[in-house]
DNA sequence: CATCCTATTATTAGTCC
DNA sequence: CGGACTAATAATAGGAT
């Protein structure tokens, strides 16, 4: 009785609806919270029953995230990534094109300790080549870089060479060479794909500017 | 009347059940059939009336899995992870290590690079000293690594130095260096974190076993 | 947004095929 | 596994708070 004084004739007659779209805001908001509710109640009820791993995600029409997993999200996110294989996914391409850079990584890794060991290794023939023959030469300025001491004490060197340098030719022409110097050992060592640009007859003016014996 | 007779009165008390991990086998995957289907429906639902995104995934007790999600799975598992940046979950932390694999290589690489300028720039000093000096001497086996021959090299005008050794020695006291060539070049030229580990009082004796002048 | 209330509809446990 | 059937139960539309 109060129920029909509450409700009177006028909109009693179905309430049963149509699924499609709600068009009133009011109402979709209202429907999908009473919905939402009730569809991690059942996925809740469906795990505690039959014990099986689920996750349910659902956006709100605002942009709102609710989530619901067991064990969690997470886990059960990843194993349908992993279970999932066959299919070429944006997730797993994502994650495969990050695995190639972990490969990439390990590679480039070696070619720099190979580099490094190459490095070593010719700072050691500089080593040789100074502590051989004691080029301890005088040089003036003290703060200079690396590089340019070396080229100074090459200049310096090649001045007291000067004094003997027919002595030296007498024995070993100084026009031939029996192994390739400028390009063999620069190529047979650096193992790089890309091949350094050292011009042969350049490379002489740009550390010895000065007057050549 | 036919209600009475199909059932009896034995087994209808109550049909409701409690909401517990179902022990029969044969009842659970009836449960889990059943209300697998009515949570797709309802999802689906839920999707079209309030249209938005979503993803269920349901790992059967068997192991198989059954997914829905719209616009697709794959797309709001995507959404999903780039929504959820705060919490510190699996795949997420995952995702980060691969991302940082990333930066890792591109800081490797610079390294490489800087590297490979060094070996460059070691390799001219090396040429212009051949080729300032003239060290182009005999060496017998012409299929020796560039190392070998450079010793080889270095051994052979090792005798010829010895020949006028005194009067480079009286000019430079080869006891005496005004800069560190051992440590100095190397350090300066080559900005690696990890020192390399070339013991100064023993690379002459790896290259130069014979007897020194 | 969530909740309460109520009539109505939808789901489903139990059983069998 | 899935469907059919049925009765009991759960979910929910609509309205109001």
């Amino acid at each position: 009785m109060s129920t029909a004084e509450t409700f009177g004739e006028k909109s009693q007659q179905k309430r049963k609806i149509e699924i499609k779209k709600i068009t009133n805001p009011n109402s979709l908001q209202v429907a999908f919270s009473k919905r939402r509710c009730g569809l991690f109640k059942k996925v809740n009820e469906l795990g505690i029953l039959c014990g099986g791993e689920f996750v349910l995600i659902i956006f709100s029409p605002s942009g709102k995230v609710f989530s619901f997993g067991h064990p969690s999200v997470d886990d059960v996110i990843q194993r349908y990534l992993s279970e999932a294989p066959q299919q070429t996914s944006n997730v797993m391409r994502y994650i495969e094109a990050q695995n190639a850079l972990s490969g990439q990584l390990t590679e480039i890794n070696n070619r720099l300790e190979d580099a490094k060991k190459q490095v070593e290794q010719l700072n050691c023939l500089l080593k040789a080549a100074f502590c051989q023959f004691g080029w301890a030469c005088q040089v003036e300025e003290m703060d200079m870089s690396p590089l340019m001491k070396f080229k100074a004490a090459l200049d310096k060197l090649k001045n007291h060479v000067t004094h003997y340098g027919s002595v030296v030719a007498a024995t070993n022409p100084p026009t031939h060479q029996l192994f390739d110097v400028s390009g063999g050992l620069a190529n047979a060592i650096i193992p790089f794909n890309d091949p350094p640009p050292p011009p042969p007859q350049t490379f002489q003016e740009q550390f010895f500017q000065g007057p050549m014996m």
